[in-house]
RNA sequence: GCGAAGGUGGCGGAAUUGGUAGACGCGCUAGCUUGAGGUGCUAGUGGCCGCUUUGGCUGUGGGGGUUCAAGUCCCCCCCUUCGCACCA
């Protein structure tokens, strides 16, 4: 290696390499070392509250997913932080879960210890990717610091009725020793193991969020959510509007049931019944011929998973041999056992209009089941007729001649009057399983009196009875209730959960008497429901949050996660925040102002990353091979941020190259002097670069910067404001050699806390402009005018062109067309 | 089946209120540079035709329509991805 490199011109010099892998690390513990991203709020500034939906810490590290969106919010926070906000820019971990557990049934780890080194690889790596979080905020669900919150909202929910027990019907695997999730049961096996699964009630804890069905869909007009997000909630919650109908049972004096139907206008034309087969009348009004058969396909129907009862077409059912009475007309029509009737939805029974119902005109045409229409407009012959806005009613009675919307008014008057129903709004939403059988999750914080034989001690596995229906809550001075310790986390046959084990844990005296604790755990989604108000005040020890910090940082202005969770987290979380409201804890009705959805990252091979087929790409290595400034705005790079891209290793050397042309610019020698052409360029791109950010465009900004850095390459002395500014622009998205090339410009502070550079509006306007010249429609040329050319001049400069005089030439000029600024086009004929 | 989002070069993707389609990048081609390594610079690059230059035709899943002008608006059809899947 000689010498002579160096000292050559300004165009031949080459620059140092830039060296990611040694940059990189610096500037990472610069900021640690500084706290550079530590926030508290400053008088007369405005906040913003950058949240990303925290992972959970699984063994396999950070995959390519998770930095896209965490980049995206890492530039949006940087840029606030430059524009003078007070930003708040939290991460933590949801380390509750399954996988730990998992891993400790197997191994005998404990999961605390796998959850611990998990959080480290994956803190680890997201250091590596220099976002700017203020990790002085970190928060773990698992941590008992954080468990006494969670544990201290669902007494809230307890003393308020919104948690309650109840017994619910679980898929329950012997073999496992477990509850499983419908979607761990396939066919009636469990997916793991292939054992038998079998459906039994189960005591659970229950959440009343269906208490709070029409506000969580009302308030939903106010977000700035992804349209398909909040249709996918209203679905969810499925509001619907009808009746609750009457129908009494033919020769059982007495006994009635209701249905919920959407279509009472239809009532005439209910010439059958259905029960749900778990419906309680089933046993009771079965007739004796009909018995064996009724009984037989109950008892099918009960071993089955709901989801394989939904996945089938073909309709079954049989008839109970039993009639109800339609409150309309009094006539008997017979009652059935279907299970296309679920008894989680409306009452669990139906009156079947086989005339305006799709399923019930393929029930009633397989049994034979009489047809009768209604409502006219349709051939019932053929199908069920359904449109429900138009067609009058016929066969009915009071309602004949009445189009829909009308007589289902009429009818609701006469039902409620003849006190056989009542207008009804029904919901899709159901109440929510909240206890787990598990051991790694937040205890629920209460117990039960316990009756036990004089001198028994139930802690050495003596007889008791524990009075389930007496629950009460743990003191909040006793807050945290801590798991106990444990050796072996296997389930056994034992329902009540792995801790119903744990004797010495589960019973306790107080005032001589009896008490066993709740041995069920809460769901993973618990710790993530109010995550966003801990990082508010992570460290309080007297209350979830203060008042103050409430004040300072709610609500979550932008909120990046994946479209996984357009439901269920983030209908929970909005459901306790509603809770918490009530209780006067937050202000806000909604926890979420904005809220963007990145869009999944796929294999090389345009398929989903899967461990299974070999295309999952990992952080590591792109980060070692190219560095993290690269990898952040390659993931920018790659599209939309919402949409569902593959990735591209080879891609990313587009870049690797932008980086590295940047950093060549700023070692040539500077200029002083801007030159008007320049000049505008730059504040161009300034507009250009700021309203995209604005806009989370972040794949058009980074384009613009390319476009301003290949502009300043043809320069010898490339102008230093310029530069500087191309530096500062790209700060937010390439952080590390952002900050390295600020002090190679000869700056001492952070590049992360200087302002945002402006841009002067006049400068992005050109004088002059280039316009494209149509005739009849297809562009022949462009032309070179003033902005502000009047239609005259553009006429005059557009027919110097000489491929437009050739085609205008001779022929009749029937209309001229100038929209300035935009385009010329002669409309010419012969 | 229902709902949502999409379909633009070899590839990822650009394109305000309809107004020069293909920005930016990858890849490729050529030239220069460098010379033990995923180099740098310059130019070209939708397709077909013509070619000395100016050029001509065609082109945004398919078919129709509105308009001086359509990737963009309207109608019909095809395909892909993602949700929900008997919700009375």
């Amino acid at each position: 290696m000689s010498t002579e490199d160096d000292s050559q011109g300004p165009t031949k010099g080459r620059a140092p390499r830039y060296d990611h892998a040694e940059v990189e690390p610096r500037w990472q513990q610069y900021w640690d070392e500084h706290d550079t991203f530590a926030v508290t709020r400053r008088e007369g500034r405005e906040k913003k509250y950058v949240l990303d939906m925290f992972p959970y810490p699984s063994g396999s590290g950070l995959h390519v997913g998770h930095p896209e969106g965490y980049t995206a919010t890492d530039i949006m926070a940087r840029y606030w932080r430059m524009r003078g906000f007070d930003v708040l820019h939290p991460m933590g971990w949801d380390a509750f879960g399954l996988p730990a557990e998992q891993h400790a049934i197997k191994t005998g780890t404990h999961p605390r210890d796998t959850t611990k080194k998990n959080i480290q690889t994956f803190k680890r790596q997201l250091k590596m990717l220099g976002f700017s979080y203020d990790w002085s905020r970190e928060i773990d669900t698992t941590d008992p610091n954080y468990v006494r919150w969670t544990q201290w909202i669902f007494l809230q929910l307890f003393e308020r009725g919104l948690a309650f027990q109840d017994e619910v019907s679980v898929n329950w695997c012997p073999a496992l020793g477990t509850v499983l999730a419908n979607e761990e049961v396939i066919d009636g096996k469990s997916e793991r193991g292939s054992h038998p699964v079998e459906r039994r009630p189960l005591r659970q804890w229950m959440l009343r969020i269906t208490e709070y069905a029409d506000r969580l869909e009302a308030d939903l007009d106010g977000l700035d959510w992804p349209d398909g997000t909040l249709q996918m909630q209203r679905e969810w919650i499925g509001r619907s509007q009808g009746a609750q109908v009457t129908f009494d049972i033919k020769g059982h004096e007495g006994k009635s049931f209701e249905v919920f139907t959407t279509r009472p206008d239809t009532l005439f034309g209910a010439t059958y019944c259905v029960l749900a087969p778990e419906h309680e009348l089933v046993d009771q009004i079965t007739t004796d011929g009909q018995r064996a058969e009724v009984e037989a396909y109950v008892g099918a129907a009960k071993n089955r998973a709901e989801r394989d009862r939904q996945a089938q077409k073909e309709k079954t059912g049989v008839f109970t041999g039993a009639f109800a009475i339609n409150p309309v007309n009094g006539e008997a029509v017979p009652i059935w056992v279907a299970d296309y009737v679920l008894a989680t939805y409306g009452t669990g029974a139906i009156m079947a209009v086989p005339g305006h119902d799709e399923r019930d005109w393929a029930f009633a045409d397989k049994f034979g089941l009489p047809i009768v229409e209604v409502v006219s407009g349709g051939n019932v012959e053929e199908a069920a007729y359904t449109d429900n806005q138009h067609g009058v009613l016929v066969n009915s009675g009071l309602l004949d001649g009445l189009e829909v919307p009308e007589a289902k008014t009429k009818i609701i008057a006469w039902l409620e009057a003849q006190k056989k129903g009542v207008g009804k709004v029904q919901y899709k939403l159901r109440d929510w399983v909240f206890s787990r059988q598990r051991y790694w999750g937040e205890p629920i914080p209460i117990y039960f009196p316990v009756t036990v034989a004089e001198g028994k001690d139930p802690r050495k596995g003596d007889d008791c009875e524990i009075h389930f229906d007496q629950p009460i809550a743990v003191d909040q001075s006793e807050l945290p209730l801590r798991l106990p310790e444990l050796e072996d986390f296997a389930p056994g046959d034992e329902p009540a959960g792995v801790l119903a084990r744990v004797h010495d844990w589960r019973f306790f005296q107080k005032d001589g008497k009896w008490f066993a604790r709740e041995t069920n755990t809460m769901p993973q989604w618990a710790g993530s429901c109010w995550y966003y108000l801990r990082f508010i005040d992570p460290q309080n020890e007297e209350v979830g949050w203060s008042e103050k910090a409430h004040a300072d940082w709610m609500p979550v202005d932008l909120y990046v996660g994946g479209a996984e969770h357009a439901v269920l987290h983030l209908l929970y979380a909005r459901f306790w925040h509603k809770v918490l409201y009530d209780i006067g804890a937050v202000k806000q009705l909604e926890p979420f102002h904005k809220l963007v959805h990145q869009g999944m990252i796929l294999g090389e091979d345009g398929e989903k990353m899967s461990k299974a087929r070999g295309n999952v790409v990992n952080p590591d290595d792109i980060v070692r091979d190219f560095g993290a400034d690269a990898l952040r705005m390659y993931e920018m790079f790659m599209g939309p941020l919402e949409a569902v891209k593959p990735w591209q290793t080879s891609q990313i050397q587009g870049v690797v190259r932008f980086r590295d042309r940047v950093w060549s610019l700023c070692h040539r020698p500077l200029g002083d002097a801007l030159s008007e052409e320049s000049d505008k360029v730059l504040h161009k791109t300034i507009k250009k670069v700021t309203e995209d950010i604005d806009n989370m465009a972040f794949n058009t900004a980074l384009s613009a910067m390319m476009e301003l850095t290949n502009h300043l390459m043809g320069h010898d002395e490339p102008p230093r404001e310029a530069v500087e500014k191309l530096v500062t622009l790209m700060s937010p998205f390439a952080p590390h050699i952002a900050e390295e090339l600020w002090k190679k410009l000869g700056h001492d502070e952070s590049i992360a806390l200087i302002d945002w550079p402006g841009f002067d509006p006049a400068k992005t306007i050109d004088d002059t402009i280039e316009m494209g010249v149509q005739v009849n429609g297809k562009t022949r040329g462009t032309v070179t005018i003033a902005r502000d050319a009047d239609a005259d001049a553009a006429r005059a400069a557009a027919l110097e062109v000489e491929n437009v005089s050739k085609h205008v030439e001779g022929k009749d000029v029937k209309k001229f067309i100038y929209v300035p600024g935009r385009i010329i086009n002669f409309v010419v004929k012969g």
